[in-house]
RNA sequence: GGGCGCGUAGCUCAGUGGUAGAGCACUCGCUUCACACGCGAGGGGUCGCAGGUUCAAACCCUGCCGCGCCCA
């Protein structure tokens, strides 16, 4: 099959991704290879690709493929996540334009319905694009957070951290979300710092109190006034004297009218504000501990909002304010307490404000019965694996990261408001048993015959659900050959931002429920910004996506640029110019495979190296292996940067410029037999290892660049020749040995760039050839220049002669490896740019020599330094005053 | 306030103790029979600043300046 001039990458990825799907090459049966198992972060099912799940699962695709390759059974476990809030959002929003229903009209079960339609008919689009990136993952066994067998692990899970009392019902304050009308967790809560107030009120004291200056009333500043009607205590500092008269007193609540109680807590901090604080334990983390600690149980905590944060008929709250929104509520109180002359000043100041990363709205601290995870029990043995190398994180500073968060958590609020997701297993009846159990049945064998049961309304949060991805999709509860397999898996990667969320608490419940941590490694890699540094955002206007990128450059393009800027978890500034670059090079990679193939160079024929008796031939055979090794070392490191950069400049710089260029002259012999000049037999061998050789290096080539490059390295893996199969699914380079290397072809390339150097230094037209000769030529010298006179003339114009006759102000001198090459111009030489040339190249050469010497005779160096350090400065000073000499010499020669 | 990280060529970034690197951009030359998405040759850095350790510091330590992120 001919390669096409032009390369084309929309063609061939639409080509090639089906048939590697169909073919069933993403989960080959290699029952007897040792696994290697990845587990995707789950996408949204109602995502779409960003650069940041670009970036994720090119890094993933990359370790999948290369571990392939490498003859591993790998596996890529790939599947969504329901994401309980974001759906329920998406689908209640499309109801709502498209049929004016909202989801309370329809009920639960219709409005589940009507969510499982969209899951089908919407849910796909982010597994579609990953495709689109060429991520190789086993979609033959791919898994949704709210399949049947998934669910069934999420409530075995529910069942049996309850029964060991890791999950527990409590009322607590939690963080709710007004506008969605659920708890939402810690890590969703985002802070802002906006221009609030701070309002300072008299309370006054009940039954003619005075503090200790005379004053009949207590002053409290708060950024919360109408809080104020849920007060239940005014706390100061103990060792506040001002206060010491009222402590165990009461105050009369304004407005309200209620007798609270003045207490003593070190939350009161004497140095802030007056000193005194109102404590609302309904309302406030902070205040809540207070109030616990003063001995007001949760279930006594006045609670002044309902769902939507509507003012309540508290006992004493005037009717006017009943019903009220929060804000409004806000100003009617502070009008009141004006109105009243309790308002004793307000002052503007910046004020911390929760706000909730879904609903955008202001999140309310509110006292709920909801259900908790154990965490700090869970996180013991979380923490020790990664303290004991079990798991390890890469870059290790994110380790730090970890520990910090898992030292300080706090009790997991795990029920959430919502309809769509994993229904929470427990039931209550009506005199307020509850019954935790795998199903109804279970439930009602618990509670006896005849007792009137009810499930909870809520559902699980979602994380809790993904902490069970690494093995709910290998089939537990389940004992099933794949979970003994491939759980655990070899390597999570994901970016730092969920290691909360996510990596947390799979490493939680992974040694909870399987004894063992879900992965031996974590790789972290950083946020995805846009050229200037800024993060991408919708609002910003800035988010590129990565389709338009993949359309216009190629998947390949896309996924090298990803991989050669992911420098071990620094965040990458995408910079379009790069993808340009990476296309540039799927095309280079494109026209050499076209030279080869147009020069009867086809597909090799074995996976060890052909036998190579000549030079470059062999040369080109270490370079493979060299590369070959030096990508498996960035692999082990996590480097996916090294393994981009090494593959491509061996690719350019190395097999392009120069292997290709060096064996141009062998192909001459084609010409040759074709005009039926006579062809020796040995000429016919070289041609025919250099095609050997050729073949087998650029399909080494191919396999180098297949896990960043699955396209095109696919697509002329198969046009250079009948293949037994897919590239997919080849054998990793052999490394096990290479040939000596004597550097005859860096001598020889070392000649071609200094010759070249010079012509360009001394304008000397292209077409125009040179001769040159040697001073003082050995044997060695000789047969090297017979061997590879061809290639000398060919890329640098310039032929040896052994006429030494040629007049010194024609010529310019080049030193090569302590060689004096005398390249001859005629009478065209520019005397004194030669001569400038020759000089600064000596002064280089001395100011390197100098700067050696110094180093050797400085106190110390010899004696202290590392053996090799001086061995190498010695050798280094001796090249490099020798060629200052010879350099010198030929500048004294020109006069 | 606590923690983490960054500051290297015009730009984006590698380099973690032994004479400063890559890509892009820039300059000069080239319709060389794979490729102008190309070929060849170049210019460009007191490695944020100041001390210290060391025979030797971009790299280790301390302080400072500037920038970013996370947590409270």
């Amino acid at each position: 099959m001919t390669i096409d001039k032009i390369f084309d990458p929309a063609e061939i990825e639409a080509r090639l991704y089906p048939r590697w799907e169909a073919a069933g090459a993403f989960r080959p049966a290699r029952p007897d290879a040792q696994p290697f198992t990845i587990v995707i972060p789950p996408p949204n099912v109602t995502g779409s690709l960003h650069l940041g799940h670009a970036l994720d699962n090119t890094l993933q695709d990359v370790l999948i493929r290369y571990h392939r390759l490498k003859g591993r059974d790998a596996l890529w476990v790939v599947g969504t996540d329901h994401a309980g809030i974001a759906t329920q959002m998406v689908v209640e929003r499309l109801l709502d334009s498209t049929q004016g229903v909202k989801r309370t009209d329809l009920g639960r079960d219709k409005f589940l319905e009507h969510v499982w339609d969209w899951k089908r008919e919407s849910g796909g689009t982010i597994t579609r694009q990953l495709r689109r990136l060429g991520a190789s993952c086993d979609w033959s066994n791919e898994r949704f957070t709210m399949d049947a067998g998934f669910s069934a692990a999420v409530t075995k899970v529910f069942v049996d951290l309850h029964a060991k009392g890791l999950i527990y019902r409590d009322k607590r304050l939690v963080n709710w979300d007004p506008k969605l009308g659920t708890a939402i967790s810690d890590l969703e809560v985002e802070t802002r710092e906006v221009a609030g107030q701070f309002w300072h009120f008299r309370y006054p004291l009940a039954d003619g109190g005075r503090l200790a200056d005379g004053r009949d009333h207590i002053v409290v500043a708060t950024t919360r006034p109408e809080t104020m009607l849920a007060d239940m205590a005014v706390a100061v500092n103990a060792a506040d004297a001002r206060y010491a008269s009222v402590v165990g007193t009461d105050v009369l609540l304004p407005i309200v009218g209620r007798r609270i109680p003045v207490i003593t807590d070190d939350h009161a901090d004497p140095e802030l504000g007056s000193g005194a604080v109102k404590i609302t334990p309904g309302h406030d983390f902070n205040d809540f501990e207070v109030g616990r600690r003063a001995g007001i149980e949760a279930s006594a905590m006045l609670n002044l909002f309902d769902a939507q944060a509507r003012v309540v008929a508290l006992p004493g709250v005037p009717e006017a304010v009943v019903g009220m929104d929060r804000f409004e509520a806000r100003k009617w109180v502070v009008a009141e307490m004006d109105r009243l002359g309790l308002l004793e000043r307000t002052e503007d100041r910046v004020v911390q404000m929760p706000y909730g990363d879904r609903s955008g709205v202001v999140i309310e601290p509110w006292l709920t019965d909801q259900w908790y995870v154990d965490a700090k029990t869970l996180a013991g043995p979380a923490i020790e694996a990664v303290r004991s190398g079990g798991t390890r994180f890469v870059p290790a500073t994110w380790e730090k990261t970890y520990f910090n968060w898992m030292e300080n958590i706090q009790p997991w609020c795990v029920s959430r408001q919502l309809w769509w997701g994993h229904r929470i297993p427990a039931w209550f009846a009506d005199d307020g048993r509850i019954f935790v159990a795998e199903d109804a049945a279970a439930a009602q064998a618990q509670a006896g015959e005849g007792v009137a049961l009810r499930q909870d309304e809520d559902v699980l949060d979602t994380w809790f659900s993904s902490a069970l991805w690494p093995f709910g999709t290998l089939g537990w509860p389940e004992a099933t050959p794949e979970l003994a397999r491939h759980y655990p898996g070899d390597v999570l990667v994901t970016g730092f931002d969920i290691i909360f969320f996510w990596v947390a608490r799979m490493m939680m419940q992974g040694i909870e429920f399987m004894g063992t941590p879900p992965f031996a490694t974590v790789y972290c890699h950083g946020l995805v910004r846009d050229a200037k540094g800024q993060k991408m955002s919708k609002s910003k206007g800035n988010v590129v996506d990565p389709l338009v990128l993949i359309d216009k450059y190629g998947a390949d393009a896309l996924r090298f640029t990803l991989t050669a800027m992911e420098s071990q978890g620094r965040d990458i500034k995408l910079d379009e110019k790069r993808v340009e670059g990476y296309r540039n090079f799927a095309t280079k990679l494109w026209n050499a495979a076209r030279f080869c193939q147009s020069n009867g160079i086809a597909a090799g024929t074995t996976i060890d190296a052909p036998p190579a008796a000549h030079a470059v031939n062999r040369w080109i055979v270490g370079e493979v292996v060299r590369t070959a090794r030096a990508l498996d070392a960035a692999i082990a490191a996590f480097r996916f940067d090294d393994y981009a950069e090494t593959a491509y400049q061996f690719v350019w710089s190395r097999f392009c410029d120069w292997y290709l260029e060096l064996i141009k002259p062998v192909f001459a012999v084609n010409q040759r037999l074709a005009s039926g000049e006579e062809v020796f037999p040995a000429e016919i061998a070289h041609l025919e290892e250099t095609r050997a050789i050729a073949g087998w290096a650029l399909d080494q080539i191919l396999v180098m660049l297949h896990p960043v490059m699955p396209f095109v390295t696919e697509e002329l893996w198969h046009k250079l020749g009948d293949r037994p199969y897919d590239l997919i699914l080849a054998e990793w380079v052999k490394t096990e040995n290479s040939p000596a290397d004597d550097g005859e072809v860096d001598w020889l390339i070392k000649l071609i760039s200094e010759i070249r150097s010079v012509r360009s230094e001394m304008n000397i037209a292209p077409k125009t050839t040179l001769a040159f000769h040697i001073e003082n030529p050995d044997e060695k010298l000789t047969e090297r220049l017979r061997t590879h006179g061809q290639a000398i003339g060919w890329l640098a114009r310039a032929n040896a002669i052994s006429d030494k006759s040629a007049p010194i102000n024609g010529s310019a001198q080049i030193v090569v490896d302590g060689t004096i090459f005398v390249l001859r111009f005629g009478l065209e030489i520019d005397l004194a740019a030669e001569q400038a040339r020759l000089e600064k190249n000596a002064v280089a050469a001395e100011k390197d020599r100098d700067g050696l010497a110094g180093r050797l005779a400085s106190q110390g160096f010899v004696e202290r330094a590392k053996p090799e350090a001086v061995e190498k400065a010695r050798a280094d000073l001796a090249a490099r005053s020798a060629e200052a000499e010879r350099i010198r010499a030929a500048l004294a020669r020109l006069g």
